[in-house]
DNA sequence: ATGACTATACCGAATGAACGGTACAGAAAA
DNA sequence: TTTTCTGTACCGTTCATTCGGTATAGTCAT
């Protein structure tokens, strides 16, 4: 089997126990790969192993998110797209968000670039959205901020509350709202 | 000396580094302390030095930010005291959420039903203001909630773009939209 | 006031378990 | 038959935790 078979099993390991709890252990058991296979797949170990998944990552994003946000219709019809798209991602707030997790650990040292760079990419890509429709640079720039923030902040309370409302209802009022 | 001299290095040990990657070395190095006498302070080891942790700031909470949405003045004069004390605890947005933190990793099991406590407990005394000032029971509630995701998501946007200008934008503007 | 006792604070060294990672020979697939 | 994969056994290191013990200071009864 490739490897990139096991990306979705090793992103819902580093989302769960993060980068320090996500053992070779568990990812052994998880995988249901010897310690021998999982090097022969990740030379690079733990590192190589989260490396492999931010950038499938990157790809999912690229290929979902900006397409979404680049799309037809008004600015919060293609919000809304967005946030579709994020409820698949981060499973109607039921899963934390991976970057977050990466930015917390020893694996801040190691990530915290290409973590920073996925987010003012994002972040820039909404607020060319609202930039198109008419609204002010700065302005835009700051709101692209906010949905970043609304999103985080709201995926953080679902698993404080271990609720999804919080997640499902910011992502919905999210579009109308940032739009004014 | 008594175990309290100790919690504000445990609680950046723990913000910086998480659960897991607080290790017992980093702990001991940083306290100055040997890890016997680390176990002299307290027996119950990590578990209970995050307990301690916990415990010290529910009350700083119920010092300092209950005190401040309790205060006089309107809603929006509240919420923005609020804030300024939040401020405090967050350095400005250097600093992360440490309850966000204790939500990932082996600790979720330990200390998820505290931290979502504390979560409510402040999200129920920021929507009795709304009330006060007049607002629907439930609509408070949610801005209740919406206060509590800004403030989570400016501090994660804070750490991951290395830049504490979300947050602080955040803090700022926050009082006066939260009041409509 | 003195000696016996106790509580508190601290430490170096060691414990077994688990960590990330490797060596290698054999199995499976091409 | 060569390449790809995997199971087993191992490596050195680090993990959380504990052991046995010291130093200091205060509390006693004498």
């Amino acid at each position: 089997m490739p490897k990139e078979t096991y990306i979705p099993c090793l992103l819902g390991l580093f989302r769960q126990y993060g980068y320090d709890g996500a053992t070779l252990s568990k990812i052994s058991e998880a995988t249901g790969l010897g310690k021998a296979s999982l090097y022969h797949h990740f030379p690079g170990g733990k590192d190589q192993m989260v490396e492999t998944v931010l950038d499938y990552l990157e790809k999912w994003l690229s290929e979902n998110i900006l397409p979404a946000l680049e799309s037809e219709g008004d600015a919060v019809t293609r919000l809304q797209r967005m946030c579709l798209r994020l409820n698949e991602l981060y499973q109607g707030g039921e899963q934390p968000c991976i970057f977050a997790i990466l930015l917390s650990g020893s694996a801040r040292d190691v990530f915290h670039a290409k973590v920073k760079a996925l987010f003012q990419g994002w972040i820039d890509a909404i607020a060319n959205v609202l930039i198109e429709s008419g609204m002010d640079a700065q302005l835009a720039k700051q709101r692209g901020e906010d949905v970043a923030i609304a999103i985080q902040g709201s995926l953080i309370l679902s698993q404080a509350l271990d609720d999804t409302t919080p997640f499902r209802r910011t992502s919905e009022q999210l579009p109308t709202i940032i739009c004014r």
